[in-house]
DNA sequence: TTGTACGCGTTATCAA
DNA sequence: TTGATAACGCGTACAA
């Protein structure tokens, strides 16, 4: 309907008198090409305003200089950071990035990952938990260069990126005991909050039990508002915990229903928030966090990937240590 | 290199004993098909792991089902938010996402446009205060069906939709006043802010100097931490004014420097985000805002371009009214 | 209902 | 240094 008005590579060298063979040398600057043609074949590109189409190029060379994307939809600042990371290295290297997106369903992950297959990119970086080794696999099979984030999985052409939180949860959990914490440490629990947030959860039961603590876990929703008005009845006839929650957000709600139910934090209250963002330094009180520079962990897994794609990847597994950030919602011990 | 391991079409009609036409019947659910070839054939399909080639079938058909989308890199949240929006209904509509990523740079948007053209996408959303009309005009003049997210301009195949910032700031400026309103207006200018703070600037100024009431204008970094230094140091001699600021982060940061320096809010000072997310709603005190729900904006601007594909679209241009959110960081009057 | 043959816009391999 | 010409993987009139 609309291919009336693309110029094609044919059409320039009409105009400029030359096989379409000798404008291609010219657009890849392939050199064999006299300057004088090479002159006119630009001034022809110029003046038609040729664009060469990437389709087509892409369907030549096997080689569409695209990169998918799978990442979760939920507005997360961490996501974007990732995704900015990626994106920023891509386009230092020329790539252009493909975009899947995921709600919380196996289902649509997984005609994601069918859709990525079909769009014949270069490669895939995946980061979504809805997604198991058997998916990822799915992928490869495909022979598409992938790298996993926060998913222990690595292959012929599949590298991942690891976060460490749990160990450094439990070292965390531990060094509070031993410097003589004594709020009762409690989970809170997000449905549906990923393998992430069930490996903390893990890390912090197994510490527990190993220590012989007694701990405590809670349920809370992922939702600011819903997560704020919960916590402001559970505040009335809760006090003297210590908190650990998975994200800036779901932190900031129970600091602000802790807040304003008057508890006095970190002295009646102390609040953990493992996955932190910039957000913890702006909430008040700022909070204690682990952190992990996510622009950075898309950075390395873009890397990572264009070394895949030409198998120049040695260490296919990377991981990430958070560094712990103590700032107003804990006790300095 | 690794093209030995796709397999195509050619090779499922060959192993279904049937022509490649039939195949790519089957594919497209065409009909005139018999349902014993059909399911042979699908059958050798899911056997063969056979998945079609967008590339091709784009090439094919002169669709690519891709849509370009040009934002800045920026970790704001109501970019991530935008392209959430969009993202869902491309989702649904069955098209692609292309990222195209930019910095403050001219030049580099000029660089995404060209890249946009060539990369073949069915049509693009472009949101990037780097980009005049004379440029987005450029990406038209190839046929490429455009929306522009905050720029007015409407064209052939382009639509746009637009912001009114400025009308409500102007409207809320004279309700202050004629409320009683008598703390010194003062607007925080960001260095590089783009074209909506730009607006609103203007109409600040205009307003104003209409009503002839004094003002005044400020000059902040857009880092939070420079931010918070620069008006800790501020607040130290200067008081009961009236700060209007372009975004959450940066009015929290002036929050913060006022409570941390003892100043109450809204007491001795009011502090007003012009462009508001969740975050306003979790900062404390509670930041009165201007808001939009940059995902519906997405929405719209993603059925608009639709719309615009299919020679469909009547209204190329549509207006977002910002709705005022009065929350604690401003005197209710 | 099925198959043949051509076109989509490039790149790349040969000859010339 | 150039120019035919065959791929690349698929859709689609047209013919059978």
């Amino acid at each position: 309907m609309n291919t009336k008005d693309r110029v094609t590579i044919y059409q320039v060298a009409q105009a400029a008198g030359v096989s379409l063979a000798t404008v291609s040398r010219v657009i890849n600057k392939q050199g064999n090409v006299t300057d004088a043609t090479r002159i006119k074949v630009e001034e022809t590109i110029k003046r038609l305003g040729y664009k060469p189409s990437g389709l087509a190029q892409a369907l030549a060379t096997n080689k569409s200089t695209n990169i998918g994307v799978v990442i979760p939809s939920a507005n997360y600042v961490y996501i974007s950071n990732l995704l900015n990371g990626i994106s920023e290295v891509a386009k230092k290297k020329g790539f252009i990035l493909s975009l899947f997106t995921t709600s919380h369903s196996h289902e649509e992950a997984l005609s994601m990952i069918e859709k990525v297959i079909t769009s014949h990119v270069d490669g895939a970086i995946i980061f979504d938990d809805e997604l198991d080794s058997e998916d990822v696999m799915k992928i490869n099979s495909y022979s598409v260069p992938t790298v996993v984030v926060n998913s222990k999985l690595v292959g012929e052409k599949v590298g991942c990126v690891l976060f460490n939180y749990a160990d450094v949860l439990s070292k965390y959990i531990e060094s509070y005991y031993e410097k003589g914490g004594d709020k009762m440490m409690t989970f809170v629990h997000v449905h549906d909050g990923g393998r992430l947030l069930n490996r903390n959860e893990k890390a912090f039961l197994e510490t527990h039990e190993r220590l012989g603590k007694p701990f405590n876990v809670l349920n809370c929703d992922d939702s600011y508002t819903r997560t704020y008005n919960d916590f402001c009845q559970y505040f009335k006839n809760h006090k003297g915990e210590f908190l650990i929650v998975y994200r800036d957000s779901i932190a900031a709600a129970i600091e602000n229903a802790a807040t304003d139910t008057g508890l006095r934090i970190p002295e009646d209250l102390e609040v953990l928030s493992l996955v932190g963002t910039k957000y913890a330094n702006i909430v008040r009180p700022t909070l204690t966090s682990l952190h992990i520079n996510m622009e950075e962990v898309g950075q390395r897994a873009m890397y990572m990937l264009i070394d895949l794609i030409n198998n120049e990847l040695v260490e296919k597994s990377y991981k990430f240590q958070p560094t712990l950030i103590e700032r107003n919602s804990t006790i300095k011990r």
